[in-house]
DNA sequence: TTGATTATACGAAAATGTTCGTACATTTGA
DNA sequence: TCAAATGTACGAACATTTTCGTATAATCAA
């Protein structure tokens, strides 16, 4: 049983595609994320693209059910979607990844690349502060 | 003059290319900010991927020379590459790229993720301390 | 009821990235 | 000297992601 999927490929497919979603399905997956369930309609609203059509989001959402990233509700003509994948997990998945490829493999350099050059507001800073408190009390 | 190049999807390509290197043109960027002038073999090898072959890395970094992320030399026959861009302004780009793209524009939680799991050691959380009040007290 | 609107499904093209085979030139060493 | 080793150039195949056109079904409103 199941034995014809039990591939190197396999196991590097399936952790490829829930663990590393592309560009286009992460903001997909911002949106499921922050509003919970979705049509395809919200979710193309709320991404207020110009430049591309609906269809165009309906075919990502419809892959990404594919690939198990989002569940569907069809009961209705109308598809209610909702992410599958665990927002921490993922998000985990891809800075471990860009620590890695970008900051050769240390998360401080990755730190305070964001901390530097205004991305980072008073407010974050002081969240960050607290947080590394909690950190060190542990 | 260059009046054909001055279009939306040149500018679009130019930032995306320069701005925004592949994960193999990473790969390839890390060795050659951190070993300075590199041979193409001299990159394959700092890679030690066992996976692809050499003319894969070569053709990589002819395609980074096209792109203009990388210059060479070749007035000897093995040519001799460096980068072209700028370290902290890819990381930093890259950076606020995923920001955006995964933790929907905030940057403390971005640092959290990366400090949290134990993605940092100790030392690291020590360097960023120290860097945050280095922020503060500006 | 019936035409307009709103959905999904799906194939296919376009864009991009990665990989390799092969041709060919230069260098090296026995 | 000349064969092996080493290098570049380049086209082509493949994989993946994104985009859209079109078919078709369901819903809605006048």
């Amino acid at each position: 049983m199941f034995v014809h999927l039990n591939t190197k490929k396999f196991v590097q497919q399936m952790s490829n595609t829930t663990l590393k979603p592309t560009e286009g399905e992460m903001e997909i997956l911002q949106v499921l994320w922050e509003k919970g369930n979705c049509t395809v309609r919200e979710v193309h609203e709320a991404l207020d693209k110009k430049d591309s059509g609906y269809t165009t989001t309906l075919k990502l959402m419809q892959i990404m059910h594919e690939k198990g990233l989002v569940d569907r509700d069809t009961s209705s003509k109308t598809h209610i979607y909702k992410a599958l994948v665990n927002k921490e997990t993922t998000q985990q998945h891809l800075v471990k990844k860009m620590i890695d490829n970008v900051f050769n493999g240390s998360a401080a350099r990755l730190v305070m690349q964001a901390l530097g050059n205004k991305s980072a507001s008073k407010e974050e800073i002081d969240l960050i502060k607290e947080y590394l408190d909690k950190l060190e009390n542990k």
